[in-house]
DNA sequence: TTGAAAGCGTTACCAA
DNA sequence: TTGGTAACGCTTTCAA
């Protein structure tokens, strides 16, 4: 079925039914009727490859993320594919795992999409170098040449939350889940932590930003009588493995130990003790890449790099503030 | 940079250079190296759009959510992505919201793949009857005639959660989020609890199956004193909410209130008392469907239904049996 | 107001 | 072993 049988059917030339179906240049009213019959008749729809081969654009654009493991990773994607999908654009995703082959998958992507969202260090630096000159958008990742930057803001709130939990009377800190990668979101909350707790605190790795790295790693930090008074997990899910630590142990939270998240994923509000974390607009972050993305391939403009609010939530697994007691 | 360039610079015909990059048909050594050189140099990528358009084939394919909003998708989406970038296919997505427009949406994205996986009724009949022809799976949903179904099942799992419950000795059950679409899952698990539990249960509908659902119905429930023993949701983010709802009233769970939820997401195993559901294999499902999709498209076969094994996750929501007492 | 034809970038068949 | 060329399905310019 191409715009030929169309065409054919209706008695008029292709340039006539492409005229006709996108609405660009004149057509008589009656042709239109023919036309549109025909189209009815064959239940005619142009093919996407035609259409992008000579329009000479997609119409669509990719997203490429460390991993879909994880809520956090969700949410971004969904605050993505709604604008995306607003903007008229199919959306395109790939997941890098670390994979062996993520060099092609990127390439292959890249291929198919007008530009390209992608997560932080995901993708190796000169495979980046290839994509140069198409619209590119780094999320959760700071300022840096030669593209658009977005992250949510982390340096700020990391001491908003150091100094409620000084508040509480608190001397001794670990910071769970300590940066792997220099640059990363978590080296900016480490950061923070430690420009306002300083020696008070140290920084604990654990494996993987999951609750299994948190479980295992709390499960060594608190063996130990000497552990901290707080933990700061730089993510929820490091968090949720320490109260399961913690619950193993027999300390009760937040009495014995306090322990904080960041991201506010939905576990944290249903935890017990609900989680006190830092709320990140994830939602927000996929909507902005998608509209910050389709200005760069509507018209080029010098790079921007922004920075979105985030917020403290406090919740009871930090502590108890003399006056929240009845 | 189109292949031209590379054949005129290697000094060749285009048919030696796609030759050679795909390595169909023969290339005299000496030609390859001058081709392969010229690739170099002008770091040259075929067109996804002309192989697609030569090839007749696009070599990715979609996937379509009712929304992307909750854990269960994000699972679903990581299997399914894992899998298909296996295969070689990139991975296009969309999600329904129950937006006016998923008619345009869906038959704008057919048209950029070879085959479709498509969530159980979130595309609208019509709109499938012109999709024949194409591969396509439906996944959480019955078998139906004209396309490949897989789901998780649910009224035997249902049977045996319901009889759990039982075992409990309640007696008088609230099935929360009860079905607003027949012929789906939870249509299926209502079906099941009820042909365990009889006239001891009765369905409650919520305004969604979201923890805002579940919160707002479980209240409405629980504030007469004649509520029931137990509440059997149909969904873990509709229990979360009954758990909100119930801390509120002052209800202890499991003592005063048994709760249960189903699909065991992240935070059902996080939230206290830990959650007494059923899991499903989100993973897998959509792993499998990236599969049957793939045989679906490679060779056309009658059509098959499939349904993956679930399993009862007994927690502390749902009541303490007296020989786990110490 | 309409149509002819030149792209757009490949693949693969058929000759040479 | 290589090259010429038709085919893939559309958009758009230029003439008529």
């Amino acid at each position: 079925m191409t715009i030929y049988e169309v065409a054919k059917r209706a008695g008029v030339s292709i340039a006539t039914v492409s005229r006709t179906l996108r609405g660009t240049g004149p057509v008589a009213a009656k042709t239109r009727e023919k036309v549109l019959k025909a189209v009815e008749e064959l239940n005619f729809t142009p093919s996407r490859l035609g259409v992008s081969l000579a329009e000479g654009r997609h119409a669509a654009n990719g997203i490429v993320f460390p991993t879909l493991g994880g809520p956090y990773y969700a949410e971004v994607l969904l605050g993505y594919e709604e604008v995306a999908s607003e903007l008229g654009r199919s959306v395109l995703i790939l997941s890098a795992k670390g994979g062996s082959n993520v060099r092609e998958a990127v390439k292959e992507l890249a291929g198919r999409v007008d530009g390209l969202v992608v997560f932080g260090r995901t993708v190796p630096g000169d495979v980046v170098a290839e994509l140069a000159g198409m619209p590119l958008v780094f999320i959760s990742c700071g300022p840096m040449a030669g593209a658009d930057t977005l992250r949510c803001e982390n340096v700020e709130s990391a001491r908003v939350l150091a100094g409620h939990l000084r508040g509480h009377g608190y001397r001794r800190f670990a910071f769970l889940g300590a940066p792997h990668t220099p640059g990363d979101d978590i080296s900016e909350r480490w950061e923070g932590v430690e420009s306002v707790l300083g020696g008070a605190v140290r920084p604990v790795p654990t494996a993987e930003y999951t609750v299994e790295g948190g479980y295992e790693a709390a499960r060594k930090l608190l063996r130990k009588k000497s552990r901290p008074r707080a933990l700061i997990c730089s993510g929820d899910e490091v968090a949720l493995g320490a109260l399961l630590a913690a619950e193993e142990y027999g300390l009760a939270v937040p009495e014995d130990l306090a322990v904080t998240g960041w991201d506010d994923i939905m576990a944290a509000r249903h935890a017990r003790p609900a989680l006190t974390t830092i709320r990140q607009p994830m939602r927000e972050l996929g909507a902005q890449a998608a509209r910050v993305l389709d200005e760069l391939i509507t018209r080029p403009r010098p790079e921007r790099h922004r920075t979105l609010p985030t917020q403290l939530v406090v919740r009871s697994s930090c502590g108890i503030h003399p006056q929240e007691d009845p």
